[in-house]
DNA sequence: TCTGGGGTCCTAGGACCC
DNA sequence: TCTGGGGTCCTAGGACCC
């Protein structure tokens, strides 16, 4: 796993695999029900059939023709490609309408378990990143001389095994290697050899580089930062003093750096729910309720999962968009859904019967039960994990002046 | 028809300790 | 005594990612 690098030495080259599912969502409904190939699909969350509640979370390539987007609202969607059954209703051309389906994470989770362990054959270490993507380190079983082979063989095992296709990005770096996924999608297969990097981003514009957003984007673009080569070309005590930490970071993977190894993911940090009322609301009591609820929920995945919280936070969000959160700390890590409930709703006090879109509770600060995972470094290992002692980070109550 | 839900990391300021 | 510095923890907010 540790591939013997020295401290201060550069990186050993590494082969970096990234994977992604095309339009997943959209994919795996098509794979319960096949007479959706080739039609426009959307797929909503928080969409009901028959409603025009909820955003998009996939749209299928043909429903992008019609300009439906993810995140668009189902009500914008909509408007630009009609329901199959409203437009046959209607009259209207059935060829220019889509189907619509609400998001179901369970049968996703499972087609996704599928995908997972086909990845899993095929490199030593995974990171999985969500749902339908993941970095694959295959430096110990590829050269680059093989590298698109094995890449058409992964896709085709994915393809005929599962039946989704995935787009795969094979690069020295994990930035580049993200890139590269997304460059030809869907059903795409991009190889960018060590010391073509730099040129292969440079003509892409700057929010294809990892980790630079809309805002950063804009930002940028106010310098004179258009493109990817525009980064790597700029002066990094001025992206420094810009962008801090991040302006750095983006920087490097403009040109082609990036010293992090693929390794699995660790831990959750957090856990949260949240949810949008159906309109912006004052109702005290339905603010109070939803509260609670989501703090049912949140209690109980972490009962189920082993975990113990010793943070609880809660978020309000006000029309247009205006976050505002509340954290308090407990004393010591516990796992108690009617405190939580308690202390949520008590965070919560401060913005109740204020005008509210949507409402979160989150619980952070986590430690996990002690079966979880027996420390590597009990063993006389370092893996180079959060040393994390029990989480019990015990005050003293005794103190001498 | 502005913005659904679940995360991560970074920054900045204040409290508190030595 | 406010004069200095270092460090940690906590909270709130922002940006980003999928």
């Amino acid at each position: 796993m540790e591939r013997g690098r020295l401290p201060g030495v550069s990186a050993p080259e590494q082969i970096v695999c990234h994977a992604d599912m095309d339009c997943f969502y959209a994919a795996c409904e098509r794979l319960r029900e096949p007479a959706l190939r080739g039609e426009p699909v959307v797929v909503g969350m928080g969409y009901e059939p028959g409603t025009t509640n909820g955003a998009v979370a996939t749209a299928s390539y043909e429903a992008r023709e019609f300009g439906v987007e993810s995140a668009q609202a189902i009500s914008e969607a909509l408007e630009l490609l009609p329901r199959k059954i409203d437009a046959a209703r209607n009259g209207d051309s059935v060829a220019e309408a889509g189907f619509y389906r609400p998001v179901d994470m369970e049968y996703y989770e499972s087609v996704a378990a599928d995908v997972r362990e086909i990845l899993h054959e095929h490199a030593e270490t995974v990171r999985e990143v969500s749902i339908d993507e993941a970095y694959l380190d295959l430096t110990d079983r590829v050269d680059w001389a093989d590298v698109e082979e094995f890449g058409r063989r992964l896709k085709a095992t994915i393809e005929s095994e599962v039946g989704v296709t995935a787009s795969l990005g094979i690069a020295p770096t994990m930035s580049a290697a993200k890139v590269a996924s997304d460059h030809d999608k869907p059903d795409g297969l991009v190889v960018v050899e060590p010391g073509e990097v730099r040129a292969f981003l440079a003509d892409l514009p700057v929010e294809d580089v990892h980790g630079v957003g809309p805002v950063t984007a804009a930002r940028m673009r106010e310098l004179g930062i258009d493109a990817a080569g525009d980064l790597a070309a700029a002066d990094p005590a001025t992206l420094e003093s810009e962008f801090g930490e991040r302006g750095r970071r983006v920087h490097r993977f403009a040109r082609g750096e990036d010293e992090r190894a693929v390794e699995p993911k660790g831990r959750p940090k957090s856990f949260s729910r949240e949810s949008a009322f159906h309109e912006p609301t004052d109702d005290e009591t339905a603010q109070y309720d939803r509260i609670e609820r989501l703090a049912t929920a949140v209690a109980q995945r972490a009962e189920r999962r082993d975990v113990l919280y010793q943070t609880i936070g809660i978020k309000a969000v006000a029309p247009p968009f205006e976050v505002r959160t509340r954290a308090r700390s407990l004393p010591g890590p516990v796992a108690d859904e009617a405190l939580l409930q308690e202390v949520a709703a008590e965070l919560f006090g401060e913005f109740a019967g204020q005008r509210l879109r949507k409402v979160g509770v989150r619980v952070s600060n986590l430690s996990f039960g002690a079966d979880e995972q027996p420390s590597l470094s009990a063993f006389g290992g370092d893996d180079g994990e959060d040393p994390d002692p029990d989480g019990q980070r015990q005050r003293s109550l005794t103190e001498f002046e």
